[in-house]
DNA sequence: GATGAATGAGGGTTCATTCAT
DNA sequence: TATGAATGAACCCTCATTCAT
């Protein structure tokens, strides 16, 4: 008998492999042939595990979509108030586990896919539903009838911190991140979070 | 006036093609022969009139950042008031002659390609420090002390809108990103701007 | 006790799935792995029964070679006289159990391969000499003298039939195919058979 | 300017090449980089000129039937009579001219792709069309009734005679196919060519 | 005996770039 | 100035074959 419980190690190993490539040396330049080579692998063996390359990418960005998704559960579950709901959300979406330099390199990437993509168009328009859910859903606990144009301007404003976390050496870390969407909300919600 | 010669022609047709190609087929797919093919001349021309393919899109950035310059400048030339020149940098950067269609898939094909490209990254970094200065100028004037972290959260949530704007057949128009971003600064400065 | 004539029945397995791969989507798409998941089997089985695809192959077509000499053997050993030995031979090679659209394919796909490759090419090469003899040896029984000539003639139609079955939608069945060999047959003997 | 009327040359050197490459190695080894080595050409020129390589062979077999047909116009331009019509078709097909082992290696070689191949079937369907009709035609002009049965049954003969010179080192040269022929003729028509 | 994981060569194809015209 | 013919490298993908299990 061949080796069992493969499939799943060399899926995570070559998707890992990808996120990584991406990072240093772009998505252009992430060939097949590079992505194997920097797992360690053959390049036929990609194609054991995944139908062609699109499957590949599109296995990768559902696999940073789940990251993102489970980030923000974890904290969700701890939330013991609306405030502190409308927090894990923020967190679990810029938080340091987050918010690092591979991950904003991969996103980045893979947003600049979608438009031709629809594959990845769907993966992508699930994973801005569930933060403007949540948004709303929490801005609701607390009241707010305001709830839709609150999280539309917080969610883009998250965006838009990525963007600049991905496009410049000295755009916000975390830190940085975390204190101007809580400026944005302290100011609309009049709180004093920090 | 200057007789414009055929080499700005030439150069200002292939750079409309490049960008019309983006819009259309997508930044992977734009490739010389589909570039030169949509400006209506042969392949070879390019190389006439730039020196490669990365030269070709270098200069199509440069347009597209000197577009919304100028749309900037046209406006804050017409501002008579701290809040109006603020207005004027906004409305510059998401007014309804930026905000289209092809301007939001051209802005995030090149955004993509920055992490990796010197060139472009040099030119992306002038369009961030400028919307910042200028946005950091026009609340200075208007007397805020928190002029820095208030231009911060401004242009990332611009750039965050552009990134919804493109990701999202559902995404803002210039009406709607407008109203958010007037929301963020009319509760973080008090004011009543719509 | 090990289990007894596993070679033979996976050997045979094997072989009527190439048949039946040719037949279905061809010979250049028939890889291993498309035979074997036909046969149901594994890719790495193949090489336990076959030393490589090359040998599969020529067993296949042993088995083709085999399937048309038994079908000539049974009718000869009805045969009572000279023209029903020959007639014999003709119904063996065009009868219904032969010419069929799996048999056509199969055989258009290996007459192809043999003028490259040696091991197919003598294999070929008896199933035409058994075809001649036959007919020369029937016809010498019969009495002429151009038993040569004719027997020459014959085999050559019988195999543009067989071509003719396999190239078109409409190309003759086995009913059309006999009576036109017949018919060849009947003006050169001067019979009426039918 | 660049070179003129290179287009046609390149075409047919490229096809001659297909053809000389599947006399000499076979089908399923004329790939695109042996093809062009042949042709004394980089590989990309493929490209410049046919669209994929399923076009190159598309225009392969069109060059052959086109040489086919060429060659039977010829001689019935100098047909003075029915007999001599039908002489024309024959000699027309299986002529010193046509009757090459290029030829044959070539025609057995598409002949296997038709099955699995639309464009391909297209084309063999209006050869074989062609011989039918032309031979039809002929036997007509002679007076038979039964012109259909003896036109598919000289085609089938032919083909089979192709067949056997491809197959074959001893096969029938263009002097053997022609005796073989007219000895199916002359006994069905009861004429007296050779 | 049987599996399917793994390899690496070779396939067709696209591409940026060069250059003779 | 402008063309498009031509190149060769790199792309994704498929394949026969090997081998540890």
């Amino acid at each position: 008998m061949p080796k069992v419980g493969m499939e799943e190690i060399r899926r995570r190993q070559l998707i890992d492999a990808t996120i990584a490539s991406i990072h240093e040396i772009g998505f252009a330049e992430s060939s097949l042939s590079r992505i194997s080579a920097k797992a360690g692998v053959s390049t036929g063996i990609v194609h054991h595990y995944f139908r062609n390359k699109a499957d590949l990418l599109e296995a990768t960005l559902r696999q940073l979509a789940d990251r993102l998704r489970d980030s923000v559960i974890a904290r969700l579950e701890q939330a013991k108030s609306p405030v502190e709901r409308l927090l894990a959300v923020i967190d679990g979406n810029i938080g340091p586990d987050q918010f690092t330099p591979q991950g904003v390199s991969a996103w980045l990437a893979f947003w600049a896919q979608v438009p031709k993509n629809e594959k990845l168009a769907r993966v992508q328009h699930i994973i801005i539903s569930r933060l403007d859910d949540n948004l709303v859903h929490a801005l609701k606990l607390m009241g707010r009838r305001d709830a839709n144009d609150i999280a539309r301007v917080t969610s883009a404003l998250i965006d838009g911190l990525w963007l600049r976390a991905a496009l410049s050496a000295n755009g916000p870390d975390p830190r940085d991140a975390r204190r101007l969407v809580l400026d944005y909300l302290n100011a609309k919600l009049d709180l004093k979070l920090g």
